[in-house]
DNA sequence: AAAACGGGGAC
DNA sequence: GTCCCAGTTTT
């Protein structure tokens, strides 16, 4: 299975950036990015936050609102925070080099199991093997693994699995070692294993997969939770000052979109009307307000949620709001970091104003 | 064990 | 619409 594997795998590896020149650090950047997030998305990120950070050094000493703008529209800002942290700590505790011993590496925030298996095999060809999304699939068809996966027995089975796969002695040679057995299970997962229409009938390990063999490709992997997605209402507020500026905060860490510029904006379980949302308004950034007309409403995922944000236009009478919040310009607005949304508002107000000035 | 965390691509 | 994506962390 390693020699079909890998066979397949040296024809029909893809291109991509942090294989050309696999280091330590730049596998850890590409692995971070990469995860629940497709390649194709990541791509354009990843040349553009190895240009500014290009070592360990150069993250830890970077300046949080410059980072999270390089992460703008990835998702999961929770990443980007972690990474700056590790990158700190490979600093003080391994000179400025990513640790590449097992131990020392999944202590790193956020780092789990997957990913430091991904790294030490990757750039090191270390034994360490690999479990997510591409692999789960594949190698829950392969063993024709009928139980749901996300269960605790099926998860164990499947790490064994991963584990099997490498070879007990060691491979000096990365274009057949760990480095390419785990890549190549996980692009076969990615090219040809793929979670609907697989394409059995070039895959060159048909021939071992119980999934294949008994036409449970459909039905494999299995999942037990299903997703329920939720609807729910948000509220956003433009206010503007007498220079055109808009009424915006930096979101306190601890919360969602930490870090993340925004204008004023809320939901359940704060507000779940726009009269519940004026109160907010009220008691988060004091004076007395009038929300007026709807400029725009806005439809948005975030995680299990179908977000619609209804955007106000609101005044705001009474003396300076009291930090966090303030006034900024859209142009100062564009070097910060903001939500998606934030950014997608923001662009068409600006739009607007180049069409009809402001008030 | 389940929920939270973002956003986009594919169908 | 629904599912999925090179998962980790918190509850």
């Amino acid at each position: 299975m390693r020699k079909l594997l890998v066979d397949w795998f040296s024809g029909a590896a893809r291109d991509l950036p942090w294989r050309r020149v696999p280091s330590p650090y730049r596998v850890w950047v590409s692995e971070i990015m990469c995860q629940q997030t497709q390649i194709a998305t990541v791509l354009p990120y990843f040349e553009r936050f190895l240009a500014r950070y290009p070592d360990a050094t150069a993250l830890a000493k970077a300046d949080e609102n410059e980072l999270m703008r390089m992460w703008e529209g990835l998702g999961y800002y929770r990443r980007a925070r972690s990474m700056h942290a590790a990158a700190k700590q490979i600093v003080a505790d391994h000179d400025g080099e990513f640790p590449l011993n097992y131990d020392h590496a999944i202590k790193l925030p956020g780092i789990g199991r997957y990913t430091v298996g991904a790294i030490l095999s990757i750039s090191a060809n270390q034994p360490v093997p690999i479990l997510e999304g591409n692999t789960l699939r594949v190698f829950s068809r392969l063993i024709g693994l009928r139980a749901a996966v996300d269960e605790k027995p099926s998860q164990d089975v499947l790490w064994k699995f991963a584990e099997g796969l490498l070879p007990r002695k060691s491979v000096p040679d990365r274009t057949r070692g760990p480095a390419a057995i785990n890549q190549a299970a996980m692009e076969l997962g990615a090219l040809i294993c793929t979670p609907r229409e697989p394409k059995c009938l070039i895959c060159p390990l048909a021939k071992c997969c119980v999934a294949h063999a008994r036409g449970w490709q459909a039905e494999i992997p299995a999942k037990t939770n299903k997703i329920a997605y939720e609807p729910r209402s948000e509220f956003a507020a433009l206010v503007s000052d007498p220079s055109g500026r808009w009424l915006v905060r930096q979101i306190p860490a601890g919360s969602r979109f930490a870090g993340m510029w925004d204008f004023p904006k809320a939901g359940p379980p704060e507000a779940h009307t726009l009269d519940e949302f004026a109160q907010w308004l009220a008691t988060q950034a004091g004076g007395r307000w009038t929300i007026g007309e709807q400029m725009t409403s806005m439809k948005h995922a975030v995680t299990r949620y179908r977000i619609t944000l209804h955007v106000h236009h609101a005044t705001r009478r009474g003396s300076r709001p009291p930090a966090p919040w303030s006034f900024h310009s859209a142009d100062e607005l564009k070097h910060l970091p903001m939500s998606t949304t934030g950014r997608r508002l923001l662009d068409r107000l600006t739009k607007q104003n180049l069409i009809t000035p402001s008030n």
